[in-house]
DNA sequence: GCTGGCCTTGACGTCGGCGTCAAGGTCTAC
DNA sequence: GTAGACCTTGACGCCGACGTCAAGGCCAGC
């Protein structure tokens, strides 16, 4: 299989295969013309290293899952190093997820601020000077 | 006040100030000398700028509150496209953090499906084996 | 033999928010 | 007059994961 099929078949392009091989994440044999050539077993690579890009995985990241099914293990997180990085991975997304929740309730604190003092505003410009003449003419 | 002054106030680089003036961001006016002079109202727009920086918006999502203040107003936040600013982040940050929780437990479940593959082969290389030979005692 | 579709390497561009260096001008204090 | 602390502009570097273009090689079908 040469490269445009396999990026096809993972849905991704062959600019980053060509990548993932300078990184030497994807290492490819090469036909007699110089062309990479590529067996399933690199397609099962490349989807390890997709699903794991969904999950916000650096491709770094990814390194410790594809090298343990290139040593022959049945899934790329059988190895220890694989679930040390899920280990990281997951208290770095509680981390994260932490931080945007307090942050979102002082985003949200401002913003319910900042409409208060504008309905204020738009109150004092017309309810509030009508009320006291209402008041005036009460007492009047 | 000078551009070194002002950064080390509002505990910023003078490189940050000056690639804010080259955004249009915070305009200085300039001395005889070419030095560029700030007043106590820069600093109050700077602080703005830090401030939503820390919230994690985008240089380009502060404008409308740095305008809003050189517009006069008592606050950043006192204008309707303030407003909206703070309404999209709020709605962005729903979204991310959203997508965080799924991913998080997503990669959860393969972390511990993992795991479990793995006690699974520890036990098949000695525990089970003398499970069956309990039970092969039991019954003989 | 020629068109068209694949492939190759190399190199620069992108995005944001600056860091860092270079070469030089300005002002103060001694 | 000179050291040193400030300032100026300009330009390249960085991070990650590629996109995009250029110039050229390889191969199948007509």
């Amino acid at each position: 299989m040469r490269i445009g099929e396999l990026a096809r078949r993972a849905g991704t392009t062959t600019r980053a295969l060509r990548y993932y091989e300078q990184l030497g994440l994807l290492p490819a044999r090469r036909a007699g013309n110089g062309y990479r050539a590529y067996g399933e077993d690199d397609l099962r690579l490349l989807r390890q290293i997709r699903t794991l890009q969904d999950f916000g995985f650096g491709l770094e990241e990814t390194r410790p899952f594809v090298e343990c099914l290139q040593a022959g293990h049945p899934e790329g997180d059988s190895c220890p190093a694989s679930l040390e990085v899920y280990r990281r991975k997951l208290a770095e997304l509680d981390e994260c997820i932490a931080r945007l929740q307090e942050v979102r309730a002082q985003v949200a604190e401002q913003f319910s601020r900042a409409e208060l003092a504008r309905d204020e505003l738009a109150a004092g410009a017309g309810q509030a000077p009508l009320c006291e003449l209402a008041t005036d003419w009460k007492e009047t």
